[in-house]
DNA sequence: CCGAGGGATCGATCGATGTCAATACGTTGA
DNA sequence: TCAACGTATTGACATCGATCGATCCCTCGG
């Protein structure tokens, strides 16, 4: 057996001695993610990342978000992209939550959903140290 | 061409003229994006937004800021991945600037980059409407 | 009704990516 | 120096995802 086979253990913060994580999971709710990031919870928030992993869903959405409101129609050009491609990409952002589509007759007018991107914000709030006061530190 | 192919045009803000923006710039973490959003920098921004965009990855990140600096060994078991998928990951975190690594004889500790995530904080704090004042239409 | 046009879906292609066994590399302790 | 151990790299496999042409669906104008 190992009689030290481990490390001197961190000696930031507590010594974080996770067992195994036995938690039925999956009840984890898109709610507020507790100290935990559960695996629903990551999962669910990966997808909302990875939605911004592109960067022409980077730019539609900002095109969106500066605009206010963006038809499909007027997304093809400035993005540089086929129609089809820009629907997926306005399917994936609307899909993640990041967007939403309004059908007014024939046009499709997209808008951001704000508390989504809060929601994000605050997964990344929670990702630093988690103590008061933290950056200024460079 | 068409009379009147465009759709009454949003009423939210202006409108949203396309251009090149050919900042030939690699690095965008001193530059705080202005109002456009150019393609480097969707390039840049997406790679970093991607390197979240994967549950375990999150679930990694997670770990380490919550502990300030976690051992490689101590990171496959909570993770339950083998450990070259976990270097992997590490890898991907590290390159997208998010966590940097300090090898300590065999071991490599590992701890969050708080810049960068405040980075991507404010870049998404650019994303929902930056007007001054909220549309409050709908 | 029917034609025109915007948008979503389908299908195909091709590159990116997650995963892990096997293996190479680098450091430690004897 | 050598064996042990943690880590990085390689290679292979499977899957996902971005892209776009072709096509279908829906709505509107006439």
């Amino acid at each position: 057996m190992a009689t030290l086979a481990r490390p001197p253990a961190a000696k930031v913060r507590g010594p974080a001695p996770r067992g195994a994580d036995p938690v039925s999971a999956e009840e984890c709710q898109p709610s507020e993610l507790s100290e935990r990031l559960g695996r629903s919870d990551a999962e669910q928030l990966a997808r909302a990342f990875a939605a911004l992993g592109d960067p022409v869903r980077l730019r539609l959405l900002h095109l969106v978000s500066q605009a206010g409101e963006v038809c499909s129609c007027d997304l093809a050009v400035p993005l540089d992209k086929a129609q089809p491609t820009v629907s997926h990409h306005t399917s994936v952002l609307a899909d993640a939550g990041l967007i939403v589509g309004d059908r007014r007759g024939r046009w499709v007018w997209w808008h951001v959903v704000p508390e989504r991107l809060a929601n994000l914000r605050s997964a990344l709030d929670l990702m630093p140290i988690d103590g008061p006061a933290d950056e200024t530190d460079l």
